[in-house]
DNA sequence: TGTACATCAGTGAACGCGCGTTCACTGATGTAC
DNA sequence: TGTACATCAGTGAACGCGCGTTCACTGATGTAC
């Protein structure tokens, strides 16, 4: 049953994208190849065939769901700027960003959310996709927080700061929707707060005045205990 | 062989921590009741004479890791008050808590970071341990920030607000150190840069003022799709 | 206080199951002539 | 262009392994008298 080359490459494409939302819903350890491969529309005996391990083909979900996401969001932001007033673009896309919608939909949601504890515990390969796909988003918002904004307190920030508020603000969106994901079953109200704490701290962040004893100078001696 | 109430108890315990740690270091599908105990010093057979399932093992050692956290975290605020200047002791926690060793000390580190994604996953046992322990945190942030900071620009906020600057403070650390972890491996300068980012973006929180036109107010209309 | 017995925490073997991976086989595709 | 054969994607059975869970057994502890 041997398949032209197109046919190949399409079918091992369909299994990229399965294990991309299967990955995303239930994490690495959570999903079986045989699941994977059914899901695709196969049998399980062809995915060597195609990937040298799970930890490869994992890597690969990641760097492309990364990709994919990131060219919807270049597009996202690009649409938001022309319908949009002046640095509307980032308001609205951390609206989508941290909506009830994006919390619920793991399957189909942001890889960074989603695959980041995976990240930390699987091989380097998945690391350097994860990483380069968060490379990826800082570049964004470093640019998007270039254009103009007549709510900004300062508004001609240079490249460095922006670099670190871009950095921040990721911090700031991964970090509520992760957490509202991991109570919304048991805490809905909570769950909601968080997301609407994360998109408060996202606005604050775009309009804080560089900290004039910053904390994250690593200037200040740390010579006690770590206490968390 | 049957032990007495007290050694039954403590041995109980030590099925606790290990499975704190191994979780907290490698997940929950990441890790055997079979190491768990063994772990502990016992052999797999005993483990149902203690808890009902894995899950309920799960979800106790969350709820005993953040117990445990948040009792440290209290003396840790009081005493870094005690040695700090007014509104230094945020500052002070920050740093260790975003500092290279607790991101690289995983097993021992703050279970909000780590079980973040085993949260949302597992069943509704552990996120309810969960949501608890992240309301503690929210409640102990609220309250450090009534403290008096000479560099804050608005001293005086409102019980509502500090909730929220609270939420966001947290919703950034874990954010940050969670991402910090994701890339630790491959990327060591983007990781470092994520943990300082994160510190300069709490301070940032702490002083902002509050946003003209909030982003998190829900009262802006979404009626495109979701993008990310 | 002493005795008899029920309780139950720990042991280690066993259960069925699904995992990641391998392999012999099939037969249409791609290729060499 | 036509023919002969090597290639290789998919199938389905099988591999060893570790998983969560169960169970018969042991023997010191806790309890009833």
């Amino acid at each position: 049953m041997r398949l032209t080359k197109e046919q190949t490459e399409r079918n091992r494409q369909a299994i990229v994208e399965a294990a991309s939302r299967l990955f995303r819903a239930r994490g690495y350890d959570g999903v079986g190849l045989n699941e994977v491969m059914s899901e695709a529309g196969f049998t399980h005996g062809g995915f060597y065939n195609h990937f040298a391990s799970k930890e490869a083909l994992a890597a690969e979900a990641c760097r492309c769901t990364f990709e994919r996401k990131e060219a919807a969001l270049a597009v996202g932001l690009e649409r938001m700027a022309k319908e949009s007033a002046a640095g509307g673009a980032l308001h609205r896309f951390l609206d989508a960003f941290l909506s009830p919608e994006h919390r619920d939909d793991v399957a189909e949601g942001c890889p960074s959310a989603s695959l980041v504890a995976d990240a930390g515990r699987q091989g380097v390969e998945m690391q350097a996709a994860f990483a380069r796909g968060i490379e990826g988003y800082l570049a964004t918002f470093s640019d998007q927080l270039a254009a103009p904004d007549p709510s900004l307190g300062e508004p001609a920030r240079d490249s460095a700061e922006r670099r670190t508020v871009a950095t921040a603000l990721v911090a700031q969106m991964i970090g509520a929707l992760v957490l509202s994901r991991a109570v919304s079953q048991a805490d809905p109200a909570l769950s909601d707060e968080l997301l609407a704490a994360g998109r408060d701290g996202a606005v604050r962040l775009r309009t804080a005045p560089r900290p004039s004893e910053p904390a994250g100078s690593g200037k200040r001696k740390r010579k006690r205990k770590r206490r968390q």
